[in-house]
DNA sequence: GTCTATACCTGGATAGAC
DNA sequence: GTCTATCCAGGTATAGAC
């Protein structure tokens, strides 16, 4: 890890703990182990250690075409089929490793944490933090949904009310549980309860046996 | 209004658009149109304006035993039994009333933005903005469709997943269409269609006939 | 590429006249 | 209770030696 990587890593630990302007260039420098003034001869001001984090994310975000757990490369409808071999049991892991990948990566998790404080700050991030974190996963799980219940894995339903049942309690216990880790249990047992749910009423058991 | 008064209402707002730290004594004072050594007669310090605020909110909530739209003082099963009183399209209407609350509210709203964004730099406000809009109306609204089961106005299921359920696309709506005033009417459409399937799903209209 | 030293500014807060 | 004047701390950033 260069001096420059390390500069940043610090920074988004530290802006995602005080947010940007609680976090002074000495703070940064201090956390690195080297003088303030030396920090300028890698970026040329602190908002370009900001700016650096962010395109770091959106490079992230759109090398993985994550979203729902798979690897980029496949076509929705080849997505869609591998859930749909899915039993509802491993639908709800499914689900808990997408909560974990958010809640445990050290790198998105501060992200999530610094984009929540920062929104508003800067347009930059304000679009970003929206984009990946309210609009892409809904938009994409709603055409996932939709793919599903065409292929016949799923009951005939509004994709996008399926997918909206589907995130927004992720993304509140994700919200609720950033700040707590010790409570992970909780969390994941009240997302296994909502996704056992989501299974009793959406999810078209007959479609295994053929 | 009272000077006082003013002064932690201009605050309000610069915060919730600012940040804490983004925001100077001069940019309060230049809002009020007092010098800022002028405001330290109302105030003792920026952070006494800050704590002023969150105390204020923390009164206006337990005033308001709001929560999800019904006037204080009746028990929860008076208030459950009004509730299944209701039509699925009076539910729908109750939902909207309570998102365009939280939405609408000049202080609510943006004691909201506010709190989100500076709820890891103080242990107090992460505690009150936690307990109003992530613990209380899970807690509250649990309690409440418990009792409307049992009184045989939804159908039997765990309280817990339909609170998590009813408010989780509310939370989130708030959440995304806070920043985007101009796009309320979209989420209106989107938490019309939420609760209507919510409805079609618990909702028990038999009991209606009774 | 790191250091010391320093320039420059802004922000929070106080003193004291009116 | 508002003003002017002022203090002091801390923050960003630059210059120049090593």
């Amino acid at each position: 890890m260069t001096t420059k990587e390390r500069i940043a890593d610090e920074a988004l630990t530290l802006f995602s703990e005080r947010g940007y302007q609680g976090t002074s260039v000495k703070n940064i420098a201090d956390a690195v182990g080297i003088r303030d003034s030396s920090l300028y001869k890698h970026f040329t001001s602190k908002k370009e250690i900001f700016d650096t984090i962010v395109k770091e994310m959106q490079e992230r975000m759109s090398g993985l075409t994550f979203r729902v757990g798979l690897p980029s490369g496949e076509s929705r409808s080849a997505e869609a089929a591998a859930y749909g071999e899915l039993t509802a049991d491993s639908l709800c892991d499914l689900s808990k490793q997408i909560f974990l990948f958010y809640l445990k990566d050290d790198f998105i998790s501060r992200f999530w944490r610094m984009a929540m404080m920062e929104q508003y700050h800067s347009p930059e991030i304000y679009g970003v933090y929206r984009k990946i974190f309210l609009e892409e996963s809904i938009v994409y799980q709603t055409e996932l949904f939709r793919e599903m219940i065409r292929l016949g894995y799923f009951h005939s339903a509004d994709p996008e009310v399926m997918a909206i049942s589907f995130y927004t309690p992720i993304f509140f216990l994700l919200t609720k549980y950033m700040g707590e880790p010790e409570e992970e249990e909780t969390a994941l047992r009240l997302l296994e309860k909502q996704v056992a749910e989501f299974c009793r009423i959406y999810h078209n058991q007959k479609r295994l046996d053929t």
